[in-house]
DNA sequence: CAGAATGAAAG
DNA sequence: CTTTCATTCTG
């Protein structure tokens, strides 16, 4: 049955998104739910019903397979094993590190954290290894037949090739709907879910109001103890976020398979389009000057949204949305202006009703102005978007034509295979639309591709949309090219992967097509997609819309809700203003949305490595510079720590919404989250403490965090003898550090570099050390293979040196030393890298070399103090020498 | 799709 | 002891 099913699968699975990869990772909903009663404390009124359900199912898949229920339904996915401790950790570092280095990649920032991890306190660890723990005991309670490693049934390997996306599954909940009671419950608000939920229940909307609202109690209750920072603003954001996902997931979920593709991918477009504008505005940077001009170009941002709904009632959610985002993306990405002339330029824009001429205005300015500064571009993107979406929300509104063929879709999604034909002669066009604007508009900074295409779409689309509105600014553009655009700017984001694989393979096909379709004139259908598109986003923001009503106090009764909505497309349709409310409201669940689910992040993490990865020689630096400045100012500030916190614990949202979700979720966030100063601070107290044992003084009871661990101090002293003067520095830096506000880049540099130092050692002790199972020793030694192979081509004659040294002398000194240096110049060159150009060079641009030699500098710089006091030996300089170059260079790439 | 990390579990 | 797999994403 379920090899069988597995292949029978592959139809729903596919059309749904990838399936599992192997046989069954479904989430730990299922668990979850089933564990809710252990977890539930206050989500039980809700969950009532759901228990019950949850109940009906368990019975069948209790005993040996969680597993068969879900296969039952979905498929035969069983449920994801738990997350142990670190993954659990990872989870809620990872963004902290990518932030911290942002050209780090997966790998490498998979490595940062694990010596992070190594570096935590047993203490806080525990915390995480508790969380996995009851984690683990949910899940086990929820299936207790599971097995991790299923050999028997191993299908893995088999089932494997369905795959594609374990975290599809999770981050949208198409499949979620299927697993989830709750999901179900969910998803069947508005369509049918394949499954066996009734389509649009007035029931829905109440279970989903009551979801939201049971989540507010439990986030509030939770939060409020966890985390004191952000009270209002968590609670709220991740309510609607939570409800938005639902949303999202329900229509996903909801649309029948074929269906979902292109429900999905509209509503994904949008969020995407959202998750771009909040993270070009995100990169818009303010340095503390110009951050008056920042706020206020973020508020303006808000206040066109605002201004663009004309509804009253609608103005507060919204704009309290738009200004959460805005805090957001201040607080998150602490930003530096360039030019705050620019934004002061924009600011006019604030008029209500004029929006869209100030928009087009802003528009002209950029068009004029863009060749010049990146920053106004990105400036001019985000509000160029902003209007853009708005406009062509209104648009496909104002297109009532289309309206009846949007419900009909929504509900029926009969007309989907059209739809899904059209938009693809949609997405070629608007390919080679886009294309065409590649190559037209610019190539000024061939930098950041990824960006640029955004931005070009953006730029596009506004064109388009606003050229609708009568600025007809670029004569380049017809109509028709219009309508693509604006269908283009869902496509050209970068998605997060799940999407991305999926539009690629769109893209691919659409390619092939590309030519017939492209020839047809696709300005009617694509309208009508369009408009489908928007309505579902109407739809979906009505939803919100009520959410955050219900928040706010003004609990509508789910009839209501759904009366409003259609009110809402009727109006839409009639008017333009509803539209436009709903747009706006829209734009603020999108937000929220994006915000809670950590699309936000992502989204900018991926925008920072196009930028990267495309423009290393060009703009590099300005990203560069930009990222460590943000880091070092979130860092700086004091509300750096609650920032991040914040937008981690929007980040946290676990995909798989459900109360359980949520449950997790809150678990989860309320999961301490260390920010890389914490472990800097750690490192360095580690580093005393081993260089106090070490020196034979009795262990300083470190104050705070003094705990640290102790792992292999032993070892650790010898190396950190050596390593005193260093230490020196760090300590100073230490106790510099408590406060975290005062740090200077370079006191950063410093403790990253002696933190990454500890590591180091640790690392080279750790191989020695028992400490872990065998595999952390493999781990490590690959690791440090790894660092050697990487760092330089040879990899025999640094790694014997390192062994020599771990192996060999405590009391060795010059060669260990090279080594250490060298390795950590490795680990720190990016940063350094990054902070060198920050502080040294900021102007320089464009030259890669500058980088390295920046780098060099510093490295020089160290090694020169190094020597000075180490007074090393003529063969261990020109070995750092050549070492560190090598090092260096490819750090740098 | 592999791979980086850690750890729990199973073989 | 070794293998499997959880999460996260880049190349």
């Amino acid at each position: 049955m379920k090899g069988g099913s597995r292949t029978k699968d592959p139809p729903v699975e596919g059309e749904v998104s990838g399936k599992r990869p192997k046989r069954k990772c479904l989430q730990w909903h299922p668990l979850l739910s089933k564990k809710v009663l252990d977890f539930s404390e206050e989500e039980e009124e809700d969950e009532e019903e759901e228990l019950e359900k949850e109940h009906h199912l368990n019975p069948e898949g209790l005993e040996i397979e969680a597993d068969e229920t879900e296969d039952e339904e979905s498929s035969e996915q069983r449920a994801r094993r738990p997350m142990n401790a670190f993954l659990l950790f990872c989870k809620r570092h990872r963004s902290l590190v990518r932030q911290e280095h942002p050209r780090l990649d997966n790998r490498g920032a998979t490595k940062i954290l694990a010596d992070w991890w190594a570096v935590l306190e047993p203490k806080e660890k525990q915390k995480y290894t508790d969380m996995a723990k009851e984690y683990k005991d949910a899940f086990m309670k929820a299936n207790p037949g599971y097995k991790w490693c299923p050999t028997t049934n191993k299908p893995v390997k088999t089932s494997s090739p369905t795959v594609t996306t374990r975290k599809k599954v999770w981050t949208f909940s198409p499949d979620s709907s299927k697993d989830f009671p709750i999901a179900k419950k969910t998803g069947r608000v508005e369509d049918t879910p394949q499954l066996n939920f009734a389509m649009a229940d007035p029931t829905q909307m109440g279970g989903l109001s009551m979801l939201l609202l049971a989540g507010e109690h439990a986030l509030t209750a939770r939060e409020i103890s966890s985390t004191t920072s952000f009270p209002e603003t968590p609670t709220t954001d991740k309510q609607c976020g939570k409800s938005a996902l639902f949303q999202l997931a329900e229509i996903s979920s909801s649309t029948s398979p074929e269906v979902t593709d292109n429900a999905k991918q509209p509503a994904k477009s949008t969020l995407f389009q959202f998750a771009e504008i909040s993270s070009s505005t995100s990169q818009i940077g303010f340095t503390d000057s110009c951050k008056p001009g920042g706020n206020s170009s973020l508020s303006q941002l808000a206040e066109i949204s605002s201004c663009t709904s004309s509804v009253p009632a609608g103005k507060q959610c919204g704009q309290s949305a738009l200004f959460q985002l805005a805090e957001m993306c201040l607080a998150s990405e602490g930003v530096k202006v360039e030019d705050c002339d620019k934004l002061t330029d924009i600011t006019p824009v604030e008029n209500p009703q004029n929006a869209e001429t100030c928009l087009d205005k802003i528009k002209e300015e950029n068009e004029s102005k863009s060749q010049n500064c990146d920053t106004q571009d990105v400036l001019n993107m985000a509000q160029s978007s902003s209007s853009s979406l708005f406009s062509s929300s209104s648009s496909s509104s104002s297109s009532t034509s289309s309206t009846p063929t949007d419900v009909s879709l929504l509900e029926t999604g009969k007309v989907e295979k059209v739809k899904k034909k059209k938009k693809k002669g949609k997405v070629d066009t608007m390919k080679t639309e886009k294309l065409m604007h590649k190559k037209n508009c610019k190539k000024r900074q061939s930098s950041e591709s990824d960006l640029e295409s955004v931005i070009y779409t953006i730029e596009a689309v506004a064109k388009g949309d606003w050229g609708t509105s009568g600025s007809g600014i670029q004569g380049e553009e017809t109509p028709p090219k219009r309508m693509c655009s604006s269908s283009a700017i869902r496509l050209n984001p970068m998605p997060p992967k799940k999407l991305k694989s999926k539009v690629k393979k769109l893209l691919k096909t659409k390619d092939q097509e590309q030519v017939n379709d492209s020839e047809l004139p696709d300005l009617n259908v694509s309208t009508p997609s369009i408009n489908v598109d928007f309505e579902t986003m109407d739809k979906k923001m009505v939803m919100i819309e009520t959410t955050d009503n219900c928040e706010e106090h003004v609990p509508q009764s789910p009839t209501h809700l759904l009366i409003k909505s259609e009110e809402k497309e009727s109006s839409s349709k009639i008017e333009n203003c509803g539209s436009r409310k709903s747009e706006r409201t829209c734009k603020g669940a999108l937000y929220k949305t994006l915000v809670s689910e950590g699309m936000l992040t992502s989204l900018r993490a991926n925008v920072d490595r196009g930028k990267r990865g495309s423009g290393r020689g060009t703009t590099s630096d300005h990203e560069g510079c930009w990222t460590e400045e943000n880091w070092s100012f979130s860092q700086t500030g004091s509300s750096s720590t609650k920032k991040l916190k914040k937008s981690k614990s929007k980040d946290d949202s676990l995909p798989g919404l459900g109360k359980l979700g949520e449950e997790f979720e809150k678990k989860f966030n309320s999961l301490p989250q260390y920010s890389p100063l914490t472990f800097d601070r750690k490192n360095s107290f580690a580093m005393k403490k081993k260089k106090n044992s070490g020196n034979g003084l009795s262990e300083q009871p470190k104050q705070n965090k003094g705990s640290s661990p102790s792992q292999k101090k032993n070892l650790f002293h010898k190396i950190v003898n050596k390593y005193k003067h260093k230490k020196e520095k760090s300590n100073s830096l230490e106790k510099a550090i408590p406060t975290q506000d005062a740090h200077s880049d370079e006191a950063v540099q410093k403790i990253k570099k002696s933190s990454a130092l500890s590591v180091i050692a640790s690392d080279s002790m750790g191989a020695g050390e028992p400490l872990v199972g065998s595999q952390k020793r493999k781990a490590r030694k690959t690791k440090i293979t790894h660092l050697v192979r990487s760092a330089d081509g040879r990899v025999s004659p640094a790694e014997e040196s390192r062994t020599r040294e771990l192996v060999q002398s405590p009391g060795e000194k010059p060669l260990k030393e090279d080594t250490l240096y060298s390795e950590d110049c490795y680990r720190e060159t990016k940063a350094q890298s990054m902070c060198s150009i920050t502080a040294d060079m900021p102007a320089v641009s464009s030259i890669p070399a500058f980088v390295s030699l920046a780098a060099l500098a510093e490295v020089a710089a160290m090694e020169n103090v190094h020597r000075s006091q180490r007074s090393l030996p003529h063969e261990g300089q020109p070995n750092e020498m050549a070492q560190t170059p090598v090092l260096i260079s490819c750090a740098d790439q």
